[in-house]
DNA sequence: TGTCATTGTGTATGAAGTACACTTTGATAG
DNA sequence: CTATCAAAGTGTACTTCATACACAATGACA
């Protein structure tokens, strides 16, 4: 998207179609998950709207190190995992750009762009959010509480929950969402986060052994209220193993 | 894909980029159902190559307009069961771009192109393939005899293929692929084929009545050989009611 | 008129999904 | 120290769906 600006100086405005593909744009739905919340990590201009991260892509990268490298510099984090989902391409998607122009008129920031969507599953608490130069913050934001996104982002973010719903009916998910170890009704959580329905406990759990992606640890989580449950760590082998060759049976 | 050019006259060669957007393409996977065989669309030049029929953006044209006007130039038809399914915007996709040369070098055909995948599905007999203006033919290609194809076209033709089966699990497929009647076999085949795998008659049937979006009538099929199989044809409100809102089970 | 490949149909079995309740635990408060 | 209590652990009956499988009916063809 042409809102996030990696160095905003006038050789970029005027002349970033040197440095960067013209009319295309990649955009990020970072998901986090914390307080049994999942969230989306979004940007604030200086100037008021709220937008998704995002970036362009060089003229020697591929769509996949853009989203990267977009995530690396709001993130700080390496070796997440992301997805493509979609390529948003209305002309009309761009319709409120006026009320984002911070340069002169003509320039290749003008131009109608074509923005390649991916998502992105970080662990929360590793992540520490980093504006650019033309923000005010960086911040998670829960996904009961999305503000108004400029031009179709909010459209997008749809498109990446829809994505990652369908996403989770055949492939493990929690892996890059929760900490190292974690507990059983903390995943359980997530998946009801993301799906946005409630599970049945002893259903879940049932079902969710019988994957074999998980191994159950002989510590329990103290200090918690109440009665202490069991931690649990991926079988990171079997995990990936499960994420390349699918899981059957969906939620 | 900068190989199908709508106008080949050198202002199209020179100036396209005032016409279309830079950079992006659209690459369109043409299935058809026929004589129990998926067939692909696909264009070969007079130079030698085989490739996807694709198109370009207009300045002011949605991609999914962009791949209906592809379709339409290629098939005749309108009104196409469409679907996006991928962006490939690997900077190697067009390595041996060179092949394709057509033109004088520093034209805007001569950069990189991030293409948009989408997959369409036709009926078959309803389509005269239209060879564009730099094409010796435009053939129908069975599945399983695919020739050799130009750059990344023969990945993007997996990628839509595995992106139509993993639909077909949650959605009707058939009213765009076959005859307005047309028999359980030939549904039967259709899905075989589609998933690359046998089925059980009898199991098949049932699920697939279970739907209730077929309606069968009072016709058979007659003049084939053997016993006449009855003829059916999709309730058209409820499949796409079905095609919205989803099938649960899949294949 | 007989043959035979194809079509039509039903049932039994096992696997998976769903619904549901009681016991155990340990943090907290008195 | 003890009682309380909300959360966590666990198992079973029921229903639904998937799978496996075999025989009778048809009609084109010779």
């Amino acid at each position: 998207m042409k809102e996030q600006i990696p160095e905003l100086d006038s050789h970029f405005l005027k002349k970033g179609h040197e440095t960067y593909l013209r009319h295309i744009s990649v955009d990020c739905v970072i998901f986090g998950f914390h307080e049994n919340e999942l969230k989306v990590l979004l940007l604030k201009w200086k100037k008021g709207p709220w937008c998704l991260p995002g970036g362009f892509v060089r003229r020697e990268e591929s769509l996949q190190d853009s989203a990267t490298r977009t995530l690396q510099e709001r993130t700080g984090l390496k070796n997440i995992f992301l997805q493509q989902f979609h390529a948003f391409g209305d002309p009309q998607r761009e319709k409120k750009k006026s009320e984002i122009n911070h340069d002169q008129k003509g320039g290749w920031l003008q131009e109608r762009f074509v923005t390649i969507g991916y998502y992105a599953l970080v662990e929360f608490s590793y992540v520490k959010p980093l504006p650019d130069a033309l923000s005010e913050t960086c911040e998670w934001c829960d996904l009961n509480e999305i503000p108004t996104l400029i031009m179709d982002h909010r459209q997008i973010l749809e498109k990446a929950l829809e994505a990652l719903r369908l996403h989770i009916n055949y492939h493990p998910v929690g892996y890059n969402l929760l900490p190292n170890r974690f507990t059983m009704p903390q995943l359980q959580k997530l998946y009801e986060t993301i799906l946005g329905k409630k599970l049945d406990r002893r259903n879940f759990q049932r079902k969710m052994l019988a994957y074999q992606i998980l191994k159950r640890l002989k510590e329990r989580k103290h200090g918690v209220a109440y009665k202490s449950p069991y931690l649990y760590s991926f079988d990171l082998q079997k995990y990936h193993t499960a994420l390349k060759e699918g899981l059957k049976g969906g939620w």
